[in-house]
DNA sequence: ACCCTGTTTTGACGCCTGTCAAGCTAGACG
DNA sequence: CGTCTAGCTTGACAGGCGTCAAAACAGGGT
């Protein structure tokens, strides 16, 4: 992997390394799409924290979102967790 | 994806999420181990800097190291990384 | 015992992040 | 048009992070 790569992937883990955003990403894929309206109350967070890491994994291109009538809903972008899923497919060590 | 289990997980991605880490990952996990004088070379910054991503690498669980001798020599937990890529095999939403 | 090289730790600095309160925007419904 | 709800944006604050210089530590060689 070389430098420029590796600053357009590392993004990606970054969105991922926060426990909330996390579970907000296996939400969201767990499903074909998800309202802000059912992920929020399961944190005990406010309504603008989640909006704030919705917004990070939105930037990493890991979700996509989309407003119909009153709500928001989103889903995941498939491609990015192809690419990082590649990533981790490197070479095994001996002795794994 | 509970709660516990995402404050366990999240630090590794965390930890990937800087692109010189994600180059150090990378170089450490394509061969079966890698002296820290080979590593420090191929980025523009100071021993110490390297040092300190190579020690947030290790504190989250993703590289071992091993002093022999003169050199400190890093090698990857491939358990590690085999629970990361468990976790990107989420169900893929409909229409991927 | 001493120095020389390789690596880590400590201390310090500015920037980035997670969080909330308050204010704002978009759409639905009278 | 007014107002209600859902969600986002802004502003602010504490704490965390990436970086380096300087100092400390570990081994090997002389």
């Amino acid at each position: 992997m070389d430098a420029e790569q590796a600053v357009a992937v590392a993004p990606m883990f970054k969105a991922l390394g926060d426990p909330v955003r996390l579970r907000l990403m296996s939400m969201i894929a767990s499903v074909p799409e998800m309202c802000v309206c059912d992920l929020t109350p399961a944190f005990d967070l406010s309504g603008p924290t989640i909006s704030h890491h919705l917004k990070v994994l939105r930037e990493a291109g890991l979700v996509d979102s989309e407003r119909r009538g009153t709500w928001v809903w989103y889903r995941v972008r498939p491609e990015a967790f192809r690419q990082l899923g590649a990533l981790l497919d490197l070479p095994a060590p001996e002795g794994a």
